[in-house]
DNA sequence: TTACATATGTAATATTATAACATTTAATTA
DNA sequence: TAATTAAATGTTATAATATTACATATGTAA
């Protein structure tokens, strides 16, 4: 992984705070979405005592771009993708049976979703897809 | 089984229990998204005292097609379709600004997100969007 | 340095949702 | 019809998710 501080312009982990950083990490080596209570317990032993610390981390977190909600499943996933602190929209595959969770990126989406917006002559700020499937592995 | 009038599953409203349907007929009542508790509040006069009467109830509802949820804001809403419970796909628009709520029926949609399945070799089960915009109103 | 915004720590509490179990009502069938 | 069974209800307690409020600390700019 990618600790290196002072690399990349794009990527603001350089400016994060102690909890956001310990928060961010551990989203980053977990292979699933995590709830805000299960990175609580995680990070016991990082001095992570209180609900709000990994809320508050969460919260900035999520207005970086760096990490999403899932908001069916109430549980935080790291972005796979530095792009996204340029706009805030969120897809996601949910598998049913095995619960693996993938991040879509899709232009053809956005553009979809945005015409549909203009057509009601209002304006997308912003989205959240949650798509429920049968993965490639569970459909075998 | 049997297909009296009393068991259509095209028509459920004639068998929805006593708490089902005054929780409908509340949220159909509503022009906004209600949560759980503020049924559970408003109801209060029609014996429901206690918030599994109404969860139980929107469990239904929702099973049915008739009621939606509003994941990211934990809120509930009547569908306006009854043609919804032949597919649980769920569509919004939330304006930023005035909260109003409009449901979204649009099978481009449907088509594109199922397609987006299949190319990943998966199958789409259900999907819920939530575009939040800036609606029309709130724009002049 | 002062002033100010941001982040942190902590306790308490609010909000959303479910578990467990007893009881009642409705639907089925013998 | 009564007996049986499934579904719904009532109730208490508690779990899970999230925020308020306030005190303190830290970083940043004038």
């Amino acid at each position: 992984m990618n600790n290196s501080p002072l690399t990349n312009k794009n990527n603001q982990k350089e400016h994060l705070t102690k909890n956001q950083e310990i928060v961010l990490n551990l989203l980053e080596k977990s292979n699933e979405p995590l709830k805000a209570y299960s990175i609580l317990f995680n990070l016991s032993e990082h001095g992570v005592k209180a609900p709000l610390q990994v809320y508050r981390a969460l919260d900035k977190l999520i207005e970086l771009g760096k990490v999403h909600k899932i908001e069916s499943k109430n549980a935080f996933v790291a972005c796979i993708n530095s792009n996204c602190s340029l706009n805030s929209n969120t897809g996601f595959t949910i598998c049913q049976q095995c619960d693996e969770v993938s991040e879509i990126h899709d232009n053809k989406i956005f553009k979809n979703l945005n015409d549909l917006a203009i057509q009601a002559s209002s304006k997308l700020n912003r989205y959240n897809l949650e798509l429920y499937i049968t993965c490639k592995k569970c459909l075998k």
